[in-house]
DNA sequence: TTTCATTTCTGACCAAAGTCATATTTTTAC
DNA sequence: GTAAAAATATGACTTTGGTCAGAAATGAAA
């Protein structure tokens, strides 16, 4: 697949079956594969940093990332988490005041760059990529709507199992269907929950006694995802 | 300015300077005006419900309102608040799921409704539009994701301290250049903060008690917004 | 006005979750 | 491998903020 310095053909990338660029026809794609950047990013590194400048946006062709917002004191907070075939940095794109927040490899990634204006040149010439945009922005902003209601109204216990569905759903079991295909610290959890450290490591333990999930290291196994969606109160 | 059953013509209304639809061309605010109609809702009125499908979009003439979810038990969270000028509901025009949040007047509202067909094709036949509203959409995921990681970190009295300047800002001061030109409840104030009635009841006593706020009624009179600023411990 | 309902306020109490200290385990680097 | 560093775990304690109850004030309706 990949066949030159600049990273996967865009016309072959299997990521683009399932984003936007589906959309955009193969001629294009071509422009864009002959523009575009390819980066190597290893585990910790920052793919964009809060408050710089965007010059494009970023598609994730392979590795996990974590969009990470730094708060007043030295906390962090987890908005999102990204996943191969995920576009990056394009909210900053549209409202052009820097970037909200800092983009960070959860493990090696393979990163494509395309560079603003070309990618603001194929949106103008095609309104349904446009309006897939738009959409994906309408998405996240009520991903987020509902994150801040949770925040705002849930005890720790329910916002912890929700984040572990959460992890669960971007990254996917591993093969023994059971096992979260996705590394985390206890401090990223703590960040996505919106609690403390010690919290968390507290509330993990707890469902580890309930049978609710298993702690091996790292690696959590849920052995019924069911039994954390009623802890965590989502009908969805 | 109200020379029709339909409420203000767009040509004349003097939001239109002020939202997306100054780029419309004239003939198009023509057709915006012959097609849409206008309504006007009582304080505590629904616009649109939770759950329910947008048929098009709002265009608040005058008025105020606030844009609630409701928790999964009986408490609300505020998510955005609105003046004149602003559009509701093209978050959920776009990502097609229904609403998810509320639309509620806050006090009597003058709203035109825009029918979803004649608004899709303005911005297709717009480029300039649609990037309007990727912007739009862009700043209040912003918003939401500062808010996010506040609600995640601060303590309730900061948070307090930002929701008096967030009202004050999205409504200004009345003509006494101290007062907040807004009546909330205290509870309204609470599920701004994410926080119980009781505890923003206190912390608005605190504050008044230090001189930061006045308190008449309902009526807020902040004399020194620089004060709540630096307890709200924002820099932006 | 008088009454009723809602909202605001205050105090007492309690529970959830944060902080701090420290031990143990796991991971990383050499 | 071993040493050092980082992450995880656990206990003790504290603080923040939530809950409940009831009083006072405000506002709406008859």
């Amino acid at each position: 697949m990949i066949n030159k310095s600049s990273g996967p053909k865009c016309s072959d990338c299997e990521n683009s079956f399932h984003n936007i660029f589906c959309r955009v026809k193969s001629d294009k794609l071509d422009e864009l594969y002959n523009e575009k950047t390819f980066t190597k990013y290893s585990k910790g590194e920052f793919i964009f940093k809060e408050g710089t400048r965007p010059f494009g946006i970023y598609c994730l062709n392979s590795g996990k990332v974590k969009l990470v917002k730094a708060g007043e004191d030295g906390r962090n907070h987890i908005l999102r988490l990204h996943r191969p075939g995920d576009l990056l940095g394009y909210r900053s794109l549209f409202s052009e005041t820097g970037y909200n927040a800092s983009a960070i490899a959860l493990e090696e990634c393979d990163i494509c760059f395309i560079p603003r204006e070309l990618f603001l040149k194929i949106i103008k010439d095609d309104s349904e990529l446009a309006f897939d945009l738009l959409k994906m922005l309408s998405e996240d902003l009520k991903r987020a709507d509902i994150h801040l209601t949770n925040l705002a109204q849930k005890p720790v216990r329910e916002r912890a199992a929700e984040a572990l569905i959460f992890i669960q759903e971007t990254y996917g079991f591993g093969n023994d269907n059971k096992t979260i295909d996705a590394v985390f610290t206890r401090e990223d959890i703590a960040n996505i929950v919106g609690t403390a450290t010690e919290t968390i490591i507290r509330v993990l333990s707890d469902f580890n006694k309930e049978g609710v999930v298993e702690l091996k290291g790292k690696k959590i196994i849920i052995p019924d995802i069911n039994e954390l969606k009623r802890i965590a109160n989502t009908f969805d």
